[in-house]
DNA sequence: CGACTGACTCTCT
DNA sequence: CAGAGAGCCAGTC
């Protein structure tokens, strides 16, 4: 069912900390759903509010904010990131400094599949 | 059912 | 490194 797979995406999502990114087919990937990372940028733009999801840290596979540059959400979104200690240049960030690795052992212990 | 549209990604130039 | 093309897939009309 989709709604289930929304509630996977955002569940994932949650998992990145603060001062990390990740990329919309890295989460689709880690939510099981591999290959899906558009339905990844759907989940994000219709997830609750009270669910509090970091969409923000989530970025295209080339560290490139998916809004279009100095669009009013790009420039939310680098707020954000901003006020996470990421750093966003050209719409852009680095990835081999600010990628989220997830630790396996981590994933397991919190996502229960 | 077919056509179109993305908060995507990969490959090739 | 930017741009084009193709593949992808859920939603919408």
């Amino acid at each position: 069912m989709t709604h289930a797979n929304y509630q996977r995406i955002w569940d994932t999502v949650l998992l990145v900390p603060a001062g990390r990114v990740a990329s919309y087919g890295q989460i689709a990937d880690l939510a099981g759903l591999p290959g899906r990372a558009r339905l990844v940028g759907r989940a994000l733009g219709l997830a609750p509010e009270d669910l509090a999801v970091p969409w923000y840290r989530i970025l295209r596979a080339s560290g490139q904010l998916a809004f279009a540059p100095r669009s009013a959400e790009a420039e939310r979104q680098a707020r954000l990131l901003d006020e996470d200690g990421v750093e966003v240049v050209r719409n852009r960030v680095d990835l081999q400094r600010y990628g989220w690795r997830p630790d396996l052992a981590e994933l397991l212990f919190r996502l229960k599949y």
